[in-house]
RNA sequence: GUCCCCUUCGUCUAUCGGUUAGGACGCCAGAUUUUCAUUCUGGAAAGAGGAGUUCGAUUCUCCUAGGGGAUACCA
C-alpha cells in the first residue's frame, strides 16, 4: 500500500513558517516513503476563505518546490458530508442541541466558576419530542452534536509516541452548524477516508481532535491512520509565533530576499536532533530527514538564523543557479564570484553593483596619497593580479603598509570601509573608474 | 480555572542510573601577512528550583516555577 499523506491549509490566509513547515514534513515524509501527498483546501469557512489565498498558498508550495499529487477542495464535497451526516446520525452518534451560543457560553463560564472543566454537558440528551418541537416552533434549528463513547483513547504517535486521551474529559463536538453547514471535523474525517489518507501529520494544537477524530473514524466503519503531532515553533522569545503581526508569512520573506532552500533547510531539521545545515537541493533534505527525530519540545524559529542560513547558502550559490534570477545588464560570472561572500540575500547584489559600476561617492581622506597611488597604477589590462603588483608599488613609492596602505584605497575605489576582496574587485570597476575614483570624482 | 505536553551551553539537541555531560549553529581569540566573507586552529558556554528513591541521579517519582497546547455553532 502505498502511503498518502496530506497538506490540508485553510485558505484563509497566507502561508506563514509554521504552514509551510507542516507541509515540508509532510512532504519529506511521503518522499522518504515512496508515497505521495494530497493538497486540500479546508474551506468550510466560508466567511474567511478566499480563492485568492488558495492561489497564493500553492504559489508559496511552488517557490518551495513541493509538489502535491492531487489537489481538493472541502467545498466541492458537500455531497459526501451530507452522506457521512445521515449514516452517523442513523448510527445514534449524532443528537440535535438547540442551545444558542449565548446559552452555551453562559453554562461554560458557570462551569469555570465553579473550577470545573467547561465540557458540554449534554442537557440535549435530555430534550423530549416535546421540548423539540416548541424549539422548533420558535424557529430554532438545531446544530448536531457528535456523542463522544466515554473511553480512553489511544494512538501510537510518530512523534510523541504512546498518547493517551479520555474520551470523557472532553465536549461532544459539534460537527454540524445550526445552518446546516458542516464545522471541521466532520470534512476532515470524511476526506481523509475517501482520499485513502495513511498518515495525518499535523501540529500538536490538533491532538485532542485526533482522539476525537479517532471516534469518529470508528463510526464511520474506517480505517484509522498513523498519527504525528509536531510540536508548534515559538517566536525567538518563546511565545507564541502566529501572534506576531504576520510577519513571518512567505510571502514576505521572499520579498524579504530569503531563498526557498534556505527555509526549507533550517524547517526540516528545526527541533529535531540533527544539525541545521544547508541543503543546496531538496533531495539533500530529504536524504537526512527523519520525522522521528523531532523532539517532543516546541523549538524557536528565529529570523537571524534563517538570514545567517541564506547568507552561507548564497556564498556556496554558482552563478548558472542564480543567473536568471539577476536582472542587472552586464553582470556575469566574475562578479558574482567577486561579490558573493559578502551577501547575505539577492537583494544585496545590487549594492555590490553599484559599487563596481556606479554611480558611486569615493571616500577621499588624503588626495596626496590617492594621487600617489593613480600613478602607480599598472598599464595595460587590469586583473586579478594587478591589485598585488599595483599595491607593492604604492607601498614602495608612499612607503605605507597594512591598513593604512589598504584601507585609503579601499575607501576612494568602493565607497565602503568593507567589502569583497579588492584583487577581484579591480578588474570589475576598471581602468577609467579607478583613476576617476582615486581622483576623487563621483562617476 | 481544568486537562495534556514540555524544561540540558545564547539556539537546535545527544545522553535510554556511573560520561572530563557530546555535537551543530552562533559567539570569542589566533592564523590565512587590509576590511567583509571563506577556510583552519583553539576557547568560553548547560542539566529551572526543591524533595524523594538509590551505593550513585541530567536520567526514575513527586512538588513548585516557567513555557507551549487544548478547552468555539474557527480550522
Amino acid at each position: 500500500m502505498t502511503s498518502i499523506f496530506r497538506f490540508a491549509p485553510s485558505p484563509t490566509g497566507y502561508l506563514h513558517v509554521g504552514n509551510a513547515r507542516l507541509a515540508l514534513i509532510n512532504w519529506l515524509s511521503a518522499k522518504n516513503d515512496g508515497g505521495k501527498m494530497i493538497l486540500r483546501l479546508d474551506d468550510t469557512d466560508l466567511e474567511r476563505s478566499t480563492d485568492r489565498y488558495a492561489d497564493a498558498i500553492q504559489e508559496d508550495l511552488h517557490w518551495l518546490g513541493l509538489a502535491w499529487s492531487e489537489i481538493r477542495k472541502q467545498s466541492d464535497r458537500s455531497a459526501a458530508y451530507t452522506k457521512a451526516f445521515e449514516t452517523l446520525k442513523d448510527a445514534g452518534r449524532l443528537y440535535p442541541c438547540y442551545e444558542t451560543g449565548e446559552e452555551l457560553d453562559y453554562k461554560r463560564k458557570r462551569r469555570l466558576a465553579r473550577k470545573l472543566p467547561p465540557i458540554y454537558d449534554r442537557a440535549a440528551l435530555d430534550l423530549t419530542p416535546a421540548d423539540v418541537a416548541a424549539f422548533e416552533a420558535e424557529g430554532r434549528k438545531p446544530h448536531w452534536r457528535f456523542k463522544l463513547e466515554q473511553e480512553v483513547i489511544r494512538w501510537d504517535d510518530l512523534v510523541r509516541g504512546p498518547v493517551v486521551v479520555d474520551g470523557a474529559s472532553m465536549s461532544d463536538p459539534v460537527l454540524i452548524r445550526s445552518d446546516g453547514r458542516p464545522l471541521y471535523h466532520m470534512p476532515s474525517v470524511v476526506d481523509d477516508i475517501d482520499f485513502r489518507i495513511t498518515h495525518v501529520i499535523r501540529g500538536e494544537d490538533h491532538v485532542s481532535n485526533t482522539a476525537l477524530h479517532i471516534q469518529i473514524f470508528e463510526a464511520l466503519g474506517a480505517a484509522i491512520p498513523t498519527f504525528g503531532h509536531i510540536p508548534l515553533l515559538t517566536g525567538p522569545d518563546g511565545g507564541p509565533l502566529s501572534k506576531r503581526e504576520g510577519s513571518q508569512s512567505l510571502r514576505e520573506m521572499r520579498e524579504a530576499g530569503i531563498e526557498a532552500m534556505a527555509l526549507v533547510s533550517l524547517l526540516a531539521r528545526l527541533g529535531t536532533s540533527d544539525n541545521v545545515a544547508v541543503c543546496h537541493d531538496l533531495q539533500a533534505v530529504i536524504d537526512g530527514f527523519d520525522i522521528s527525530q523531532f523532539s517532543r519540545a516546541a523549538a524557536k524559529f528565529d529570523p537571524a538564523e534563517l538570514v545567517n542560513l541564506n547568507a552561507k547558502l548564497l556564498h556556496e550559490t554558482s552563478w548558472d543557479k542564480v543567473q536568471e534570477r539577476i536582472s542587472l545588464e552586464g553582470a556575469d560570472e566574475n562578479f558574482w564570484n567577486a561579490i558573493r561572500g559578502n551577501l547575505s540575500t539577492l537583494n544585496d547584489v545590487e549594492i555590490w553593483w553599484r559599487v563596481v559600476k556606479g554611480p558611486m561617492t569615493p571616500v577621499i581622506e588624503d588626495a596626496t596619497f590617492l594621487r600617489a597611488a593613480a600613478d602607480e597604477l599598472p598599464a595595460g589590462e587590469i586583473t586579478p593580479e594587478s591589485w598585488k603588483i599595483w599595491t607593492t608599488a604604492v607601498k614602495e613609492k608612499t612607503g605605507a603598509k597594512g591598513r593604512a596602505l589598504f584601507m585609503p584605497l579601499r575607501l576612494a575605489l568602493t565607497g565602503q570601509p568593507h567589502g569583497p576582496e579588492m584583487n577581484n574587485l579591480l578588474p570589475l570597476i576598471g581602468r577609467e573608474n579607478i583613476l576617476a575614483r582615486l581622483n576623487g570624482t563621483a562617476d
